[in-house]
RNA sequence: GGGCGGUUAGCUCAGUUGGUUAGAGCGCCACGUUGACAUCGUGGAGGUCGAUGGUUCGAACCCAUUAUCGCCCA
């Protein structure tokens, strides 16, 4: 091979566009089950509606290495894809689509709205999986599944009919979260609450029969026309003799009674509150307990109804100013002040939520949510990072029934069939026909007609059964698939659905398998950008991973993401980053070409791991190869991605690239390395690209390909996984080896301080403290030639220090280079002084130690000794330091 | 209001059972193109670990208080 069939620069692109083909269509992704260890994982499945975000792609990334280096170790590894159908985002792009279209939801069936959404959905719904491929994801395509596909639609069906027969699933007139922009009700973990500045209005309500106002505060005066009582705390004694009092409403002249309650913060406002039944929880919770009447006053839009007498068909906020002009107008508005106060707001239409009485499905929480905590907090189910358990709990501890209806049509079709308008009036049913027979046996009727319930189902009811119903749980409880698969290994996801998803799969998991659907969560931290600020469309400060890919490779951005993804930590994301991933790229692409332009043409190379014990370069990097692989090991196991990553990261730059190619480096330039050498290099390098091939898939394939011919079977990707030889890890070559880069380091050095040019031959003396130095030096002399220009390397223990010579301890030995004209005395006496002055310091800290008496007593003897060691070879270093000024 | 977590070099973070006058990468400064790589090499300068108090022979690490930032829940 010659140089110029290797460019300078590696191109990604040319190598993503031939392997990842090259894997998918020789079936490397694929899985189906046989008798080997099963290892798989199910991708948080993105919306239908999603382009991949920054967010993605860490979460993909990170999946990926994982899967990689499962499939590497030999286990049956599975990565299945799928998307989710997204009610309400996709109903919103759906209802837009038909807008610009001319067209109105409101004048299409049922049917016809889902053809349109199902169009869309076939149009755009894969897109965010081809993105996927780009990245390098290695799922099995094969599989990939949709959340709204006829098997996973029949799950989701039987999974509410089960908890409807037992008991679990109710439809009641609740609180809930109502967003009027989607018109559709939310569950409590879609409503985000972000803190706004609002105005607390203060207004009097005059207090029947008598000449008296009391003054309530409140931030929603619009929903004073709906007020059905006025509650004060029964210990605070400016109003407890107006309890039991009525007074009356203005505008609406409604008189309502003066309660009284210990909920009821005397120091908010004025200590006096409107209770509004209809219109918010805590005054619900009130009215329930009082038995005050409810009041609706809001259209499905938010708009006021005819209930609310005044301002009918103005929106709320419009509302609120009107009734404010009034209330003044009428003399009855007190005073306005500004303050702050959380507000919800709709996840997905960012519409302030109402909270609104509304008849709902509900799947009560408290028996599955039992299980699911308990196996968590047992370790069954294990956490990465563990403190995620502490929120777990906390949520499932004080877990609320599950609002799962949703007034949409996009989704899973509750399958409640109505035939009358009282309340008990239904049948539960899958199909129409079950649900004809039910309905006439529970009525006694014989002609009935049937209507089923419009609404769907939460997104989160069908990917809650994810890890199941793609392995066709549901369909085929006892099938090979799902008794393979499940339960899963990993699950990678953000903290921030643990409990929109995680928990919830926990559950489902126990409820229909009695078993865990995986066996760790992998929780990685949210994307952000170097001022902390969430990535989000709006800001525009994310940028398109797609773009990074073509502008650093996938290898590059992958290895970007990882470095700053410490597990469970929020990440800074940096495009830095991923630059420094596409130069580490560079960098093992042209150790390669180093290794290419070694190779005779025409000769064949078989790369080697036998070690030659006569060459410390090649045990010191084979103890160092092994130490890393046991490490990585490590640290995977741990999730500690981005420390495996940085652990494989050094070993090829710093260990490989620097030390040990400079050490095989041919003697004299234009010849080529010696044959069985190269062997070995290549060896150490193909062990480094199957480490590296988790983090940075296409280089390392691209360069395992092109170190030798290989069988289409014996692609990296499906290369063993080097296990670490613990017998070759060795302590003293390593510390050996350390002793050359030590010396060779303080040669630099003093050429750098000293002005002196790499190529300036040096004599050096090497002044060891003992003949055992003096042998284990002269063993490694060779290598220290190798790396520094030297005219002579003389090794002893007694040498005379010439007057104007520079100097280094390293370890007990004195390096010393004679200068003569070329030393700056100054500088040098400054180098000394100040590495004695460092070196005091050091003593006087251990001295202090070691003559502190407790310390000697109490201190493990280990520990005493190593105190004593570094005091001896203070003192001695010192002595010599103190020498080497005075000789100067 | 309740809970959790962070605060270590200019930046992003390590520091796993207390024994380290604290490590890495990036950035910075200086020097350098002898054929792997300037998407590079060599050398160097930067922190006393948010604050206070305590436990201990010994604290970045344990405890208490406090400041500050963030997240989750209500």
């Amino acid at each position: 091979m010659s140089t110029s069939e290797i460019p300078k620069i590696f191109s990604p692109s040319e190598a993503e566009a031939k392997w990842y083909p090259f894997w998918e269509k020789n079936g490397f992704f694929r899985s189906v089950p046989d008798e080997r260890e099963p290892y798989a994982i199910v991708i948080p499945p993105p919306n239908v509606t999603g382009v991949l975000h920054m967010g993605h792609m860490l979460n993909n990334t990170i999946q990926d290495v994982i899967i990689r280096r499962a499939r590497m170790m030999g286990k049956n590894a599975c990565w299945v894809p799928g998307t989710d159908h997204a009610s309400i985002a996709t109903e919103a792009k759906v209802v837009a689509r038909l807008r610009e279209k001319g067209i109105k939801k409101s004048d299409l069936s049922r049917d016809e709205f889902m053809r349109h959404a199902w169009d869309w959905t076939n149009e755009y719904g894969d897109t965010i999986l081809k993105q996927l491929r780009k990245l390098g994801a290695s799922c099995d395509w094969q599989r990939t599944r949709f959340t709204l596909e006829a098997d996973l639609y029949d799950a989701v069906i039987d999974c509410f009919i089960h908890f409807y027969e037992k008991g679990q699933i109710y439809r009641g007139l609740r609180m809930v979260n109502w967003d009027p922009v989607a018109k559709t009700a939310l569950s409590d973990e879609e409503v985000i609450h972000k803190e706004v500045s609002s105005k607390l209005y203060y207004v009097k309500y005059q207090v029947k029969d008598a000449d008296a106002f009391v003054t309530i505060a409140t931030t929603r005066p619009e929903t004073i026309l709906a007020d059905t009582a006025v509650c004060v705390n029964p210990n605070d004694d400016r109003y407890t003799h107006l309890v039991g009092k009525k007074v009356i409403i203005p505008m609406v002249n409604r008189e309502v009674p003066v309660i009284a309650d210990e909920y009821v913060e005397m120091e908010f406002g004025t200590g006096c509150l409107k209770v509004t039944p209809a219109h918010d929880v805590n005054d619900n919770d009130l009215g329930i307990k009082h038995g005050l009447e409810v009041i609706d006053m809001l259209n499905d839009d938010a708009t006021l109804s005819d209930t609310a007498q005044f301002y009918i068909g103005e929106d709320r906020f419009k509302a609120r100013k009107l009734i404010i002009s009034d209330l003044e107008e009428a003399g009855l508005l007190v005073k306005v002040e500004d303050i702050k106060n959380k507000v919800g707001y709709s996840e997905r239409t960012d519409a302030v939520i109402e909270p609104k009485l509304s008849l709902q499905w509900f799947l009560k929480m408290e028996e599955t949510a039992k299980p699911a905590l308990d196996n968590v907090m047992n370790e069954t189910i294990r956490f990465f990072p563990e403190k995620f358990k502490n929120s777990y709990r906390n949520w499932m501890e004080n877990v609320h029934d599950w609002c799962i209806s949703r007034q949409l049509w996009w989704g899973h079709q509750i399958p409640a069939w109505y035939y009358g308008s009282g309340e008990n009036d239904y049948v539960i049913a899958k199909t129409e026909e079950e649900a004809l027979q039910k309905a006439k046996a529970k009525s006694g009727l014989d002609a009935i007609t049937l209507k089923q319930d419009e609404d769907v189902l939460d997104t989160w009811f069908s990917s809650w059964l994810w890890p199941i119903s793609v392995f066709d749980g549901f369909k085929n409880p006892d099938g090979e698939e799902i008794n393979y698969y499940y339960p899963t290994k990993d699950l990678v996801t953000a903290p921030e659905i643990m409990f929109f998803w995680v928990a919830r799969m926990i559950m489902a998991g126990y409820e229909f398998r009695g078993e865990k659907p995986f066996s760790n969560v992998y929780y990685h931290g949210i994307v952000r950008d170097k001022q902390r600020r969430k990535m989000s469309k709006s800001l525009g400060n994310s940028p398109d991973p797609i773009e990074l890919i073509n502008k650093f490779g996938a290898d590059g951005t992958r290895v970007g993401m990882l470095f700053s993804a410490p597990a469970g930590n929020d990440l800074m994301f940096d495009e830095a980053l991923c630059e420094q991933g596409r130069n580490f790229s560079n960098k093992i692409w042209n150790a390669f070409r180093f290794l290419s332009m070694n190779m005779e043409e025409g000769e064949t190379y078989t790369p080697s791991l036998a070690l030659d014990a006569g060459f410390l370069p090649d045990q010191w990097m084979l103890s160092r190869l092994n130490r890393t692989i046991s490490e990585m090991d490590e640290s995977f196991e741990q999730f500690r991605l981005n420390e495996a990553l940085q652990k494989i990261y050094s070993l090829v730059w710093d260990d490989f690239c620097d030390w040990y190619i400079e050490l095989i480096k041919p003697e004299t330039p234009g010849s080529k390395i010696e044959k069985a050498r190269l062997e070995r290099a290549l060896g150490l390098f193909e062990a480094l690209m199957k480490l590296l091939h988790p983090f940075t898939p296409f280089i390392s394939e691209e360069i395992w390909q092109r170190i030798q011919k290989r069988s289409t079977g014996e692609a990296l990707i499906v290369s063993a996984w080097p296990e670490a030889d613990k017998s070759l890890i060795n302590d003293d070559i390593e510390s050996r080896f350390v002793m050359v880069q030590e010396l060779v380091s303080a040669m630099r050095n003093i050429r750098a301080e000293s002005g002196l040019s790499p190529n300036l031959e040096l004599e050096v003396m090497l002044r060891v403290p003992d003949e055992e130095t003096a042998t284990q030096l002269k063993s490694v002399q060779g290598l220290i030639l190798r790396l520094q220009k030297t005219k002579s390397l003389e090794i002893g223990t007694a040498f005379e220090k010439p007057s104007q010579s520079a100097s280094a301890l390293v370890k007990g030995t004195e390096l010393i280079i004679p200068m003569a004209d070329h030393i700056d005395v100054d500088k040098e006496r400054e180098r000394i002084q100040k590495e004695i002055q460092r070196t005091e310091g050091f003593l006087k800290s251990v001295s202090g130690k070691l003559s502190n008496e407790k310390f000697v007593n109490n201190a493990p003897e280990a520990v005493v000794a190593k105190e004593r060691a570094k005091q001896a070879d203070a003192e001695a270093n010192l002595e010599k330091l103190r020498a080497a000024l005075e000789e100067l």
